[in-house]
RNA sequence: GGGCGCAUAGCUCAGUUGGUUAGAGCGCCUCGCUUACACCGAGGAGGUCAGGGGUUCGAGUCCCUUUGCGCCCA
């Protein structure tokens, strides 16, 4: 018999690397039905998540640990169940966080990319790549995750980049995409032009400055007329084109038609009549500047307005400023307005919150300026993936997030792609210097596709980095190429991110995917919340509230993190991660070893399978019952993805039920030996591992080392017919299912909380009289059910009675002198406590559980007498009814004991 | 300005077709190192489920409204 001496408490530090290396060396992680090897049956259901890519040269935090956690769940969950389960893994190139960072390599070196020319900064790049990508991914295994690293992709790799170059080519054919000077956001530190979508908007304070727009005298009319404007940014004052004021606003109406002159440029430019301006905002007149505005910009395509570029890629005044070319956008407001002023054009200036755009990387200030750019048509797109939800071909979780996107496409823009960068995927278009055409080509041309001429020259730009993620889905199975894994693995099945990716990512993903490959991407968009610290605040570094998931898991275990994250989030709900949380669910991890330690002893202690043919025990059907309906309550859970509902309850049954009670009958049972030991023990090995099996999507390494010393210990033992068809790992065990109901469940569970009523008003009352905890008391106990006397052996143990001094009968003739006496349901207690006694403390505590009772009686009395009764349920009127029955007879009982 | 969400025990949160005496963890109080576990066990205190109105036999849960927060989009 193997002997099994394992330490007291769980070692996660010893575990974890080793459980991880032991999965993926046994290629546990790939899917087990592989169209690429021989063997492959088609027909098997396949369960794919595409993992959202991290930033290949990220570090790991919250939100990573985050998504793996839930993804890892949801696939391992996938996988016990017998689909063919596959988690591709990868990293994008995250344009330009990774140009940043070697460009910044490149400042403390002394030189700069321009310096050391394209070829050579994407040579660095690629080695930045190599040297700190991997860390990611192995970070990311430190998490538990069972993604198949054998299909492990990267946006700028072959493959992806043929995706990326073949999905341009078909819309540049289709006409989907187009190249043009529009307004567009552009970063002035980055020089390069950034989607709306990477732009935030901060309020802050400023100032609102008026002044005086001087109109034109006409011929003969009157000098000195103006219309006052407002505007947050004077410099632009130079890139004006027009003064626009409301049709029906009666001062100005007379001026409409009319020019006013640019202040310090004198530059002359009308004034029009716009029903956008709002009258009662400023001075109710508005100027325009289409070059430097997005509003501006689309009256001035309204009106025809000239358009001007103030500012240059720099942020600096261009000629168009006249004497203030040159001059940073800054330092051209201050000048310009205290030119103003000395010229007598300044009104006011007035304190005001503005909106200012930020990059979201770096926060700089973004200036929206007119740029040739390319962009993707994205109407048709848009109404494709407004469908694709609509009809339910894709649904999201939680559902309200439903409205959010649509509200997104439903006034989507057009998505502006090309990026001013070198580290990305370069756009395939190349101008010809002789006809001045565009040639767009799978292949990398060598002549103009128009003219043959070889004086052709490539777009310097590169494309957004989420253009390459969009394609995620199916670019990492091998599309375009109809290769096996995309044939049987595509389209995936749930996508699983925060939702604050929803429309970077996801929303573009769907149009992608129905563009592309004329189906959805996947079936179901589920998506969680952003972690926050333990008091809701985002975590940010200037705060110093940032808690790092690798300090976390070195200090209190990766399950114990991952459960954190798992339990008590929602979908969709940001939640808050508190260490207190992490370090009592290591407590759980612990609880959980213990508990395995005891089972394995009570498996090696039973002996062989005996002759004898006995019934289970009250307690074994209970604990059975229980894992039943805790297996059919999880079910239910994970398909309506309530994971942290699941795991609670998981987690409650593990504690409460299994430890807490049936471990500590099972050592009455265990203690009997013979065939009562060995059917508790057989109890306790298919119990526990129910839970086991149960609680590994959630925490699987302790659940997987645990079961490993079990299935070890069981196959040496009298038990060992039992594992005969368990796999090497947990991972590949088969998820339990619940047995449907066989009718006896109800009553054994109500038979055993009536048990459990009875130890908890001992324990209670021994407590309350400080009765020491070792002493062992006698009782009488009045039960008429028998359930008592059946159970005496374990309820004397559990509640410190003498099992030898029980007085157990059906009925009392006289009620015993000189007892505390109590009533647990249809049962009544004396104990022989007449140190403790005051009778009239006793009195009182009987007369206060009487009055309860009566309460309950009272209540439940009203109840059945109104129209609850004919108009609820049947069952919901049973069980009132049944409880009615039994706070009446407390009731009774009490009164007895009191008389 | 438009949209979405939240308000439940001291703290952080569960509570999904409306149906027990509203739960958990942490914290707090009392006891206990009992042969799985002190990363533990036993017992206990603590909530008019933000306010008001409505629907219903029945509302933390559905509807309306007020207040206070938060987020997204413009």
């Amino acid at each position: 018999m193997a002997e099994y001496t394992l330490p007291k408490a769980y070692d996660f530090k010893e575990t974890e690397k080793r459980i991880y290396q032991m999965w993926e060396s046994g290629g546990y992680f790939q899917p087990h039905n592989d169209p690429n090897k021989p063997g492959f049956d088609p027909s098997i259901k396949t369960f794919v998540i595409t993992i959202p890519p991290p930033n290949v040269t990220g570090e790991l935090h919250t939100g990573h640990a985050m998504f793996v956690s839930i993804e890892d769940l949801m696939i391992r969950y996938h996988r016990m169940k017998g689909y063919s389960t596959l988690w591709v893994p990868g990293t994008d190139h995250a344009g330009i966080a990774t140009q940043l960072m070697v460009e910044r390599k490149l400042l403390r070196e002394g030189t700069s990319r321009e310096e050391v020319g394209r070829e050579e900064f994407l040579r660095q790049t690629w080695d930045w790549k190599n040297r700190y990508g991997g860390m990611i991914t192995s970070q990311i295994r430190r998490l538990g995750a069972s993604c198949d690293w054998t299909r492990e992709r990267f946006t700028m790799d072959e493959g992806l980049s043929k995706a990326v170059r073949e999905a341009f080519v078909r819309l540049y054919e289709a006409g989907k995409i187009y190249r043009g000077p529009r307004l567009i956001n552009w970063s002035p530190g980055l020089k390069t032009a950034v989607s709306d979508l990477e732009v935030e908007y901060s309020e802050e304070p400023g100032t609102l400055y008026y002044f005086k727009y001087m109109l034109k005298p006409l011929d003969g009319g009157p000098q000195g007329e103006f219309i006052p404007v407002a505007t947050t940014r004077p410099e632009t004052i130079l890139g004006d084109t027009a003064v626009a004021v409301h049709p029906e606003d009666e001062r100005y109406q007379k001026f409409i038609g009319r020019s006013v002159l640019v202040p310090m440029l004198g530059r002359e430019i009308p004034v029009i009549a716009d029903e956008y301006v709002t009258r009662d905002f400023g001075t109710g007149a508005l100027k325009i500047t289409p070059g430097h505005d997005p509003n501006d910009y689309e009256i001035g395509q309204r009106h025809g307005l000239q358009v001007l570029s103030m500012l240059d890629r720099a942020a600096k005044v261009t000629e168009v400023g006249g004497p203030y070319a040159g001059l940073d956008r800054f330092d051209c407001r201050k000048k310009l307005w205290a030119d103003m002023q000395a010229a007598g054009l300044v009104i006011k200036e007035e304190a005001y919150t503005l909106n200012v755009p930020r990059s979201q990387r770096g926060g700089e200030i973004i200036e929206p300026m007119i740029s040739t750019q390319w962009f993707v048509r994205i109407q048709e797109q848009a109404d494709k993936g407004l469908q694709a939800v609509k009809s339910g071909a894709i649904r999201i979780v939680p559902e309200h997030f439903e409205k959010v996107y649509f509200n997104w496409l439903e006034n989507i823009n057009d998505w502006c792609i090309s990026r001013q960068l070198w580290w990305g995927h370069r756009i395939p278009v190349w101008y010809c210097a002789d006809c001045g055409k565009e040639t767009c080509t799978r292949a990398d041309p060598s002549a103009c596709a128009h003219c043959g001429s070889t004086h052709i020259e490539q777009d310097p730009d590169v494309l957004d980095t989420w253009f390459s993620s969009g394609l995620w889905p199916f670019s990492t199975l091998g599309w375009p190429e109809q290769t096996p894994d995309l044939k049987y693995f595509y389209p995936t099945s749930y996508m699983e991110t925060g939702y604050d990716i929803l429309f970077f990512w996801v929303a573009r993903m769907i149009m992608s995917g129905l563009e592309f490959t004329e189906e959805p991407p996947f079936h179901t968009v589920y998506l969680h919340g952003l972690i926050r610290d333990e008091h809701g605040q985002k975590m940010s570094k200037t705060k110093g509230n940032v808690i790092d998931p690798l300090t976390v898991m070195d200090e209190l275990g990766t399950d114990a993190l991952r459960f954190t994250l798992l339990v008590g989030s929602t979908p969709g709900k940001d939640s808050n991660l508190s260490l207190k949380k992490v370090e009592s669910n290591r407590n759980f991890a612990n609880k959980l070893w213990n508990a395995g330690r005891f089972v394995i002893n009570a498996i090696a202690a039973c002996e062989n399978t005996p002759s004898e043919k006995i019934e289970w025990t009250l307690a074994d059907s209970w604990i059975w019952a229980r894992l039943q309906t805790l297996t059919g309550d999880v079910e239910r859970l994970f398909q309506t993805f309530q994971y942290g509902q699941a795991g609670q309850m998981i987690y409650d049954f593990v504690w409460s039920d299994f430890a807490d009670w049936y471990l500590e009958i099972a050592k009455n049972q265990m203690a009997e030996g013979g065939a009562r030991a060995h059917l508790t023990a057989d109890t306790l090995l298919r119990v526990f591992d129910a839970s086991l099996r149960l609680l590994h999507p959630f925490t699987p390494f302790v659940t997987e080392e645990i079961w490993g010393h079990l299935r070890q210990a069981t196959l040496g033992s009298a038990l060992a017919e039992r594992v005969q068809d368990w796999p090497q790992v947990l991972m590949m065990a088969r998820w339990p299912e619940a047995n449907p109901a066989e009718g006896w469940e109800a009553a054994k569970i109500a038979s055993f909380a009536q048990v459990q009523e009875v130890v908890r008003a001992i324990r209670n009352l021994r407590a309350e009289k400080n009765v020491k905890p070792g002493l062992r008391l006698a009782a009488t106990l009045v039960d008429a059910s028998g359930l008592v006397k059946q159970e005496a052996r374990f309820i004397a143990a559990l509640a410190g009675l003498d099992e030898a001094r029980l007085d157990i009968r059906a009925a009392l003739d006289a009620k015993p002198e000189g007892q505390i006496a109590l009533v647990a349901g249809s049962v009544e207690i004396y104990l022989p406590l007449a140190d403790f006694v005051d009778p009239v403390e006793e009195q009182a505590r009987l007369a206060k559980d009487l009055q309860e009772a009566e309460s309950h009686i009272a209540r439940l009395e009203k109840l059945l007498s109104s129209d609850f009764a004919n108009k609820a349920p049947a069952p919901v009127v049973q069980k009132e009814r049944d409880k009615l029955a039994g706070y009446k007879e407390t009731a009774e009982k009490i009164k007895a004991q009191l008389g």
